[in-house]
DNA sequence: AGAATGTTTAACCATATGGTTCAATATAAC
DNA sequence: GTTATATTGAACCATATGGTTAAACATTCT
């Protein structure tokens, strides 16, 4: 845990972000390949504005960059601080992954290892 | 993948309620117990209809249930939701988890390796 | 140079958001 | 029954959001 940051600012972003159905599914579009702006634009019969609005929302969260090549924009998936967030969300696992209350405190257990074998 | 529901709707909802610093807290709060409203809301010295509105949306994100008990109106956490958030997230895992292309199906290997360890 | 292409900026609009205060409701306590 | 406590609802405010269109900018093509 000595890599841990302050997440919160990035996670009011990154979740934000990720609140957007259409900018969700721009992200699932920049997993399959990296795309312009247009590309990103055109699936959803949006304009140009409306997608680099999105765009910007993205990459201000920290979800994508872009390289300007000319007057093309190329943007890619930047993924780490989906990691943050994922990482933020387990500390809620138990209460899922955890149907019996009475097996709470074994699990706990289980997890400590889990983080120690990860350190190795 | 067979218990999969369309997430979209929900997600929505989830991830916005997720990108308010207040609500997250509140959230980490519910984590440790129970909470009334106003328990919810002191620490953070908000008015009791400001705390209010903040459990509906996490209510309606189906992150919260509440149980009225005369007065009082209990709010536990409920996690489902956050697992198919973080279930979302799991198909973005490999933009994180590999850092080198050419790693990639060996660190997929250490991966399920670790799994197995934490299931013995 | 001039036209076409890719993207952003600016102005605008309707609605949502996070917050407040004050009144209303419902229950509990005296 | 009156008063105190817990919570919601309504009205309001400033700002943000998701979208548009039209103009501006930058680059490429001819």
């Amino acid at each position: 845990m000595n890599h841990m940051v302050k997440h919160s600012a990035h996670l009011d972003a990154v979740f934000h972000a990720l609140s957007d159905p259409t900018r969700r599914a721009m992200l699932g579009q920049l997993a399959e390949r990296e795309c312009t702006i247009g590309e990103l634009a055109t699936p959803f019969s949006m304009s140009f504005a409306g997608a680099s609005k999105h765009v910007r929302v993205l990459e201000r969260a920290g979800l994508l960059s872009r390289k300007i090549r000319g007057r093309i924009h190329q943007c890619r998936l930047q993924a780490e601080r989906l990691a943050e967030a994922q990482e933020w969300m387990k500390r809620y696992e138990r209460f899922w992954n955890v149907k019996l209350d009475a097996l709470e405190s074994l699990l706990r257990e289980e997890d400590k290892q889990k983080e120690k074998k990860a350190k190795e």
